[in-house]
DNA sequence: CGATGAAAACTGACCGGTCGGTATAGTTTC
DNA sequence: GAAACTATACCGACCGGTCAGTTTTCATCG
């Protein structure tokens, strides 16, 4: 009954919905079903179906862009804002569970102007990012890589998370987001001169506890 | 008028339309007419619409697989058969451009069954690639990590070159393959004791051409 | 070799149903 | 009394899919 709890209630039902059914495959029906809302109620408050999804974009990428700025003024470490960014952009992920899926992967079906205006949004995170990489470089704390190819594997990573994580599992949120931080910061491969006898070797073997720790 | 010809030019037609549209927003007409055969002509092929995203979808993961498996076959050490992997994988990706977009966001579209059938061969890469990380932490070619994760890292890099990776750009695909390797075996941080002096600030400055070549 | 006939490959027209969106008229809430 | 709805009925467009019928293919036979 108050005004904005109604079109929240919109909102939030056409997360879920596009996350799962797909937008394209949706239903203005279904969805006023499910938010027990009748039809013509939904287009009170929206032009038409590409709304719901241009407003769901748009918010998603005001959050995200919010997280990482905060992140970045959190910090004043290339590495440390890094680290910050990409727990920023899963504690969203954690949060809004359908958002970065739609995104993600309904972008596509916003008309020409409107998909504009979220890419502009979307450009300037990436450019925030690859600038983060940048200025690590120049601190040398990054190793010369190059930066588009960077971020936009890290976008990968962080936005394709619903697809096969799940919170509930072995993983927690916490550690999980530990464990991409090491794999995108100090990636797969074993550290060493790659021919040489590995400092592990020399130490000889540990308790299986803390391997992962004496290898950091 | 051969016989095969005319499905294939249907299924590559399909694999276009569904990766521009999105299966439910493509639509059978639409396919027709881009395939040159009439509505009928693709339902005497095929049972529903449905069974043109599995085909799509069942081939895909097919020729990835075999891609893989081939990878591993081709050589020996940890290290190097993931690199085969993953030049396999971008291989598939630049010779099918579409069948990766649909496979990673269409699936959702079949049916339980047919879904079930693609996610075993799904499971099966997953797996073959888990197996190899894991043996490489064997022979400590790799750092510990936590395998699962590590591999659907890699997936997610890889299954989303489409979404912002153009092959005209600056960067070939040879060159981009190499990128995403160094990126995923080394990491973005600088290799070294974090806080000790890095090798290339005793070496002093060169010439910028080959600075990537000498922190290798 | 050419005729042939049946199976295979294919087509134009059409169907029931659902879609996004609207019109109208009435009701609740502040 | 205006804003925020609901109920209902409806619209034209297009959807996936089917049917009855036509063309093409091709092994077989004279």
């Amino acid at each position: 009954m108050p005004r904005k709890t109604r079109l929240d209630r919109v909102m939030r039902s056409a997360a879920a919905l596009f996350a799962a059914d797909g937008f394209a495959a949706a239903s203005v029906s279904r969805l006023a079903r499910l938010a027990r809302v009748s039809k013509p109620g939904i287009y009170y408050h929206v032009r038409d179906k590409e709304e719901l999804l241009f407003r769901i974009c748009d918010d998603s990428m005001a959050g995200i862009l919010a997280g990482a700025r905060g992140a970045v003024a959190a910090a004043d470490e290339p590495v440390a804002r890094l680290r910050g960014v990409m727990r920023a952009h899963a504690r969203f992920h954690w949060q809004h569970p359908n958002n970065l899926a739609i995104l993600f992967g309904q972008m596509a079906y916003l008309s020409p102007e409107r998909r504009r205006r979220i890419v502009v949004r979307e450009r300037a995170y990436l450019d925030l990012v690859r600038g983060l990489i940048r200025e690590g470089m120049r601190r040398r704390a990054f190793r010369r890589v190059d930066p588009s190819v960077a971020a936009f594997a890290l976008f990968a990573m962080l936005n394709t998370l619903d697809a096969w994580y799940d919170p509930r599992g072995r993983l927690g949120p916490e550690a999980l987001v530990r464990e991409l931080e090491r794999l995108y910061l100090d990636g797969l491969a074993a550290p060493g001169p790659p021919r040489a006898i590995a400092r592990s070797d020399i130490l000889g073997p540990r308790g299986r506890r803390d391997r992962r720790r004496c290898l950091r």
